[in-house]
DNA sequence: CAGGCCCCCC
DNA sequence: TTTAGAGGGGGCCTGA
């Protein structure tokens, strides 16, 4: 097994000194080590996860390449090189030069082109795997089976690995190689030399996928439908193939490659040890050291993968003997982060951990708190390490287990065998039943409630463990509890059935659709074209609007936005759609574009290759109210209203011929809720007899028997009903209605008093709001609302609306969380084959095996009745179909 | 790559 | 000067 990294090292080395440098770490002559160590770290991780067998770093020799004079009109667009990372490159090669990693650089050649020139001698000499480490997206034109390309994951994002699939689906190419005809095409942003002014990465893209190269492009160029590109490729065909050969890296540089040079090789430890002392590394390199007695590089990469249990508090002493002794194997690098013992009192238990480790578990008596050194809480479990120890410690159900964001510590689990036992507090939930609002990421956290942001494993480890004492007793406090133990705790389980379970998509009815809609757009385009008598943009809402409201002038006066831009809003649209034709083909086109882009096209790459399924993400933590929220891609909002939106719920369909679509959802929940909470009597006497709530809503404020409302003032009821539970407005409600605010008004009013204890629970939601500073569901879900008392109108109103409508959007959250745990449960005793696969809000969908389904039917209804008393009748409407547009 | 805008759902 | 003015979400595009 041969296997060669090959890094950028001045990439790696600008990535840590920006990483680090807004915690400059100085030496004592004033020398700023960031970029150094932070290179070095970078090394140690990346030897740490990939375990190659040959290493080399490739830098630039900062003279003239062959590229130069190509570049030579362009030049003068890279900002000079900070000083620091002027003097940290020799100290990097130094560094290099003590681990013996070789270092290649080329006259006349840039690193690129030596990495490119390395991998291919490679793949020729047979190794059997070649990992390019560099931000720089330009080497997916050298990705194959065996090269790939290792890019670092930006804004706490993980690294991503491209082999040819992931930069085929990356670039929207056939080929890798084809990825030089895109950047081509493209430009350079950073030198910027342009490819084709105008083309961006979509278009490029798509001419690319028609044309195969730039060359062909060039050749067929008046096959380019778009009269304005087509001039343009023609105008700038010279410079795309200019660019597209800056662009194509070198695999010919004259540089020496040989096993030899290359093989990982024995550090040369006293050369280090010197090396260290200079840069004044002096905890790494006492640590270093000391577990290097054995110098033996098998050995030493062992104790690099090494994990590490830290042991605090009063854990049995026998297991802090164990623990310490296996402490001192642990060769770590020292990473200049604000520790906890920097900000926190007790340095005496937080001495024994030291600043950057994998995995850290506090184990503080029954207290079990477990943390990793990533923002993406767990991603790095699944490493090396000590699984029997582990799955011992957390199967244990006598302990409390305290982590961060419980669904992906699970899904880490279930791939390392692991079940998580006994009780369980979830910083992260436990955050968002305290304060819906704040943002509950694990740093965030920390500083806000800690006073500093946790830099590594055992740092968060304890930022967790000192968090549950808070949390725990702020949640007892305010009464959320059994929210927590009940609902959003027990939900997680729920979540990650769903999630997994996926939903089985129709990909071939996605396709054909996507393609005649895509004909319908096309032609569309054109035609708005020609009726703004030039080509642009139409998604791009600023040269709509210039179009719209400069060119054409279709109104006088422009409609703007909050930030003084021209608005194209759809509200906005509709009403000048008789100034002219054109605007109501951009609202189809708009329409058109949404479905393909939202749904048809981007549905079928979402599909996981290994379940064949398409798996939404739910959020428990994100929402204000208590909802769920759906993402990549959200279920939560396929269409429905329209007659080609609905098309797309007929390809989600069962998973196989003997299961069928169920669906279950609550009838007017919102409004049963508001009534409950109001108890008014009005309101229950029409659900309980039920009646056209809207209908019957429309009888009372028109004063008429239920038999002669309309349909518009059924319309104009259903309004209202709406606008109670959004917190109404006669605003809000005559620009709905199309209808004056006088008259909006005077409907409001009317409804009020048809319905007196509706008025009177919005007014005393709003009272209790103003009282106590926050609003609550029937279950005591809380948020707070800031703005409450509040000088300014608009904040305070919205902050009023937010204390009427909270408790009605979230007690309906609350409800629907409680029946699908419960469905969850009584499927799983009853050890049933069908599954729950999607939530929206008020509804629930299943893929029921056909023999279980009346069995199903009898479940699903009757937990979503009982799921919370009220003083309403629930109504559940229950449809099965061949697909989810048929259950609705 | 954050923020503005827009549009789909409940 | 102009806009917003009914709740909760997410996705796409742009411009810096």
């Amino acid at each position: 097994m041969k296997k060669l990294m090959l890094l950028d090292g001045m990439a790696i080395i600008y990535r840590a000194y920006y990483a680090l440098n807004r915690n400059p770490r100085l030496n004592s002559k004033g020398v700023n080590t960031s970029a150094v160590l932070g290179f070095t770290n970078t090394l140690y991780d990346l030897m740490r996860q990939q375990h190659p067998t040959h290493i080399a770093v490739a830098f630039d020799l900062h003279e003239p390449t062959f590229r130069h004079e190509m570049y030579e009109p362009y030049k003068g667009n890279r900002d000079a090189t900070p000083e620091d990372i002027l003097i940290a490159i020799p100290l990097v090669r130094q560094l290099l030069d003590c681990f013996r990693i070789t270092v290649l650089t080329c006259k006349g050649y840039e690193a690129d082109d030596v990495i490119g020139t390395a991998s291919a001698w490679a793949e020729r000499e047979g190794f059997d795997e070649i990992l390019m480490v560099t931000p720089d997206k330009d080497f997916a034109q050298l990705v194959t089976d065996k090269v790939h390309l290792y890019r670092f994951g930006r804004m706490g994002k993980p690294d991503e690995e491209y082999g040819p699939q992931q930069v085929c689906e990356r670039f929207g190419v056939c080929k890798s190689t084809q990825v030089i005809d895109i950047l081509g095409l493209w430009g350079d942003s950073i030198d910027n030399i342009p490819g084709i002014p105008g083309v961006g990465e979509k278009k490029a893209k798509q001419l690319i996928e028609q044309f195969g190269s730039i060359e062909n492009m060039i050749a067929h160029a008046d096959e380019i439908k778009n009269a304005k590109l087509c001039e343009l490729v023609k105008q700038y065909a010279d410079q795309a193939l200019l660019s597209k050969q800056l662009a194509t890296i070198a695999l010919d540089a004259p540089v020496e490659l040989s096993e030899e040079i290359l093989s990982v090789k024995t550090p040369d430890y006293q050369a280090l040890h010197d090396l260290f002392e200079e840069l004044e590394f002096r905890t790494f390199a006492k640590k270093y050291f000391t577990d290097l007695s054995v110098s033996e590089p098998e050995v030493a990469m062992k104790y690099m993968s090494a994990n590490k249990v830290v042991t605090i508090g009063n854990a049995p002493k026998e297991k802090a003997k164990k623990e310490s002794a296996d402490e001192s194997q642990f060769s770590l690098f020292d990473i200049p982060v604000a520790t906890a013992e920097s900000v926190q009192s007790d340095v005496t238990v937080l001495e024994s951990i030291p600043s950057v480790c994998d995995v850290a578990i506090i184990i503080d008596g029954p207290n079990i708190a477990i943390a990793t050194d990533s923002t993406n809480v767990y991603s790095s479990l699944v490493g090396d390490i000590d699984k029997a120890a582990f799955k011992t410690l957390l199967e244990n159900k006598e302990t409390t287990k305290i982590c961060f964001d419980l669904k992906a510590l699970k899904y880490i689990l279930a791939e390392l065998d692991i079940q998580i036992n006994g009780r369980i507090f979830d910083i992260q939930l436990a955050h968002y039943l305290i304060d819906a609002e704040m943002r509950h990421r694990i740093d965030f956290i920390c500083s806000a409630l800690l006073g500093y942001e946790p830099g590594d494993a055992a740092t968060q480890a304890v930022a967790l463990w000192k968090l549950y004492t808070l949390l725990e007793s702020r949640l007892k406090e305010d009464g959320l509890e059994k929210l927590y133990y009940d609902i959003e705790l027990p939900l997680v389980d729920v979540l990650i059935s769903m999630e997994s379970e996926g939903v089985k998509i129709d990909v071939d009815a996605l396709r054909q659709y996507s393609s005649s809609l895509s004909e319908e757009r096309n032609t569309l385009e054109h035609e708005i074209w020609e009726l703004a008598g030039t080509q642009f943009n139409i998604s791009s809402p600023k040269q709509l609007g210039e179009i719209l409201y400069e060119k054409l002038k279709i109104v006088e006066k422009a409609p703007k936005t909050a930030t003084k831009q021209y608005s194209t809003a759809e509200d906005v649209l509709i009403k000048m759609k008789d100034k002219h034709p054109i605007v109501e083909k951009i609202l189809e086109f708009r329409s058109l574009n949404k479905l393909i882009g939202t749904y048809l096209d981007s549905f079928p790459k979402l599909i996981n290759p290994v379940t064949g399924r398409l798996h939404t993400i739910y959020n428990q933590t994100v929402t204000a109210t208590g909802r769920l929220s759906s993402s990549n891609p959200n279920l939560q909002n396929i269409p429905i209203r329209t007659e080609r939106g609905r098309e797309i719920r007929k390809a989600f369909v069962p998973r196989d011929e003997e299961h069928i679509i169920l669906a279950a959802d609550y009838s007017q929940i919102e409004l049963r809720i508001i009534a409950s909470l109001a108890k008014d009597e009005h309101m229950i006497e029409a659900f309980s007899n039920h009646y056209d709530i809207h209908a019957a809503t429309a009888a009372k404020i028109y004063n008429l028997p239920m038999e002669e409302v309309s349909k518009d003032l059924r319309r104009n009821a259903k309004s209202v009903n709406f606008g109670i539970v959004y917190g109404i407005s006669a605003f809000g409600l005559s620009e709905q209605l199309g209808i004056a605010r006088k008259e909006a008004s005077a409907l409001i009013e009317e409804y009020f008093n048809q319905y007196p204890s509706i008025k009177q629970f919005i007014d005393s939601s709003i009272a209790k709001a103003h009282e106590c500073g926050y609003a609550q569901t029937l279950l005591g879900r809380r948020r707070y609302l800031a703005d409450i008392h509040s000088r300014n109108n608009n904040l305070r109103s919205f902050a009023e609306r937010n204390a009427v409508n909270m408790p009605i959007q979230g007690t309906s959250a609350d409800m629907i969380k409680i029946a699908m745990i419960r469905i969850f449960n009584r499927f799983k005793e009853q050890n049933l084959r069908s599954k729950m696969t999607l939530q929206v809000h008020d509804e629930l969908v299943f893929d029921v095996f056909k023999p279980e389904l009346e069995k199903v039917k009898e479940i699903v209804e009757q937990e979503m009745l009982d799921a919370l008393p009220l003083e309403i009748p629930i109504e559940v409407g229950i449809e099965v179909g061949k697909n989810w547009l048929e259950a609705h």
